[in-house]
DNA sequence: AATGAACTGTACTATTTGGTACAAAATTGG
DNA sequence: CCAATTTTGTACCAAATAGTACAGTTCATT
């Protein structure tokens, strides 16, 4: 345990990696793209990142699951109204400024974007979507414990539906710029939610 | 009007392109590739798509309109039940052998796929989505016309609601091969025309 | 301070990319 | 058959790309 210390700092140069990688998408994003944005050489990228930029993408996915999945997961499994919550997130979603940024969903844009011979990282996408769906499960769930929900559908179907309707308002956020029309939309979704 | 005659078709060569950017991605698919599928060399390539890869992408959109956005139409506006249709429709995207294929939406892929200073491109896929909408919600007034549909939702909120459940399965089957339980999705969503 | 390990910057390379240039080929009309 | 026109194949090019090689640097340990 010698050596020379790193001049940068981990996590920050991946969040700027996070940018590039959701602003430009995957296939778009070049190695000059990233290095720039990250603001370190190529000898210091390859050596920390010795799989290039496929190894590059699966850590910024995890650091997207760390940043964003994680804080989801604990508001909804602290706050006293899990099904308010759900309904407020999704509605966020219509807005100009949604937390999430505008961007699309990090995972579903890789599904979409990811070249068929990566299936690696697919697979890694899929995986951390269905993550998303048990985040969703569970808040679910803990609102039919505490009797918020009614519905007779059970929380795993309904974790299913709200991925999907995640989904679906990311690629239709870059269709429809009505806030309106993706706010109704959003409502009529969370009907399911009674 | 004289001159050398093409030795290709070009819907042919054209649905050629189609598969291609289908399969691998507007960013993923190169020259070579199309070229390659389509069985022409550069010179009558560039010669008849003088936009080079962007216009044949968008050539590539029409026909997909045409090919498959017209049939929907068709058939939801000669049907007896266009709200069974829909249903059927939609269903059918759950299996393996859906008739439009595997890899997602065109226009959502497009939307997704293409970069940031590719606007037009991305304005046209848009466009056609909205298009898809209409199509939807000219089905589900045609359903209402005909006494089908009791739900006091306008139709143009219940085509968004179908554009929206479109989208999001498109991107929903690339993380869940379980079909039943798309299946079981769709059928939930699809309780809002009733 | 000497040693060795961890890290970085730069120069280089090989390949792939989209695209152009242009002469040759195939046709129709005169 | 000749001229005009349209289409094609090939050779070429410049830029971009991912990645390697490696010498040099900076530190901890001794």
């Amino acid at each position: 345990m010698a050596g020379r210390p790193k001049i940068y700092d981990e996590t920050a140069i991946l969040d700027k990696a996070v940018e590039v990688f959701w602003e430009k998408g995957y296939a778009n994003a070049t190695a000059d793209d990233l290095l720039n944005a990250m603001g370190i050489g190529k000898g210091s990228f390859y050596f920390a990142f010795k799989g290039g930029k496929e190894e590059l993408f699966r850590k910024s996915m995890e650091r997207v699951v760390e940043l964003n999945f994680k804080a989801i997961r604990d508001a909804l499994t602290t706050c006293a109204d899990p099904v308010q919550f759900i309904q407020d997130f999704f509605l966020s979603l219509t807005g100009n400024e949604s937390p999430v940024g505008n961007k699309g969903c990090y995972f579903g844009n890789a599904l979409i974007q990811v070249s068929a011979d990566d299936a690696g990282l697919k697979m890694i996408a899929a995986k951390y979507l269905h993550l998303l769906e048990e985040i969703f499960t569970e808040a679910v769930q803990r609102g039919k414990d505490l009797g918020l929900l009614h519905t007779p559908e059970p929380a795993g179907a309904l974790g299913t539906y709200l991925v999907n309707l995640w989904n679906g308002i990311n690629v239709t956020r870059r269709m429809e710029s009505d806030q309106r029309k993706l706010a109704e939309l959003v409502r009529m979704n969370l009907k399911v939610l009674n």
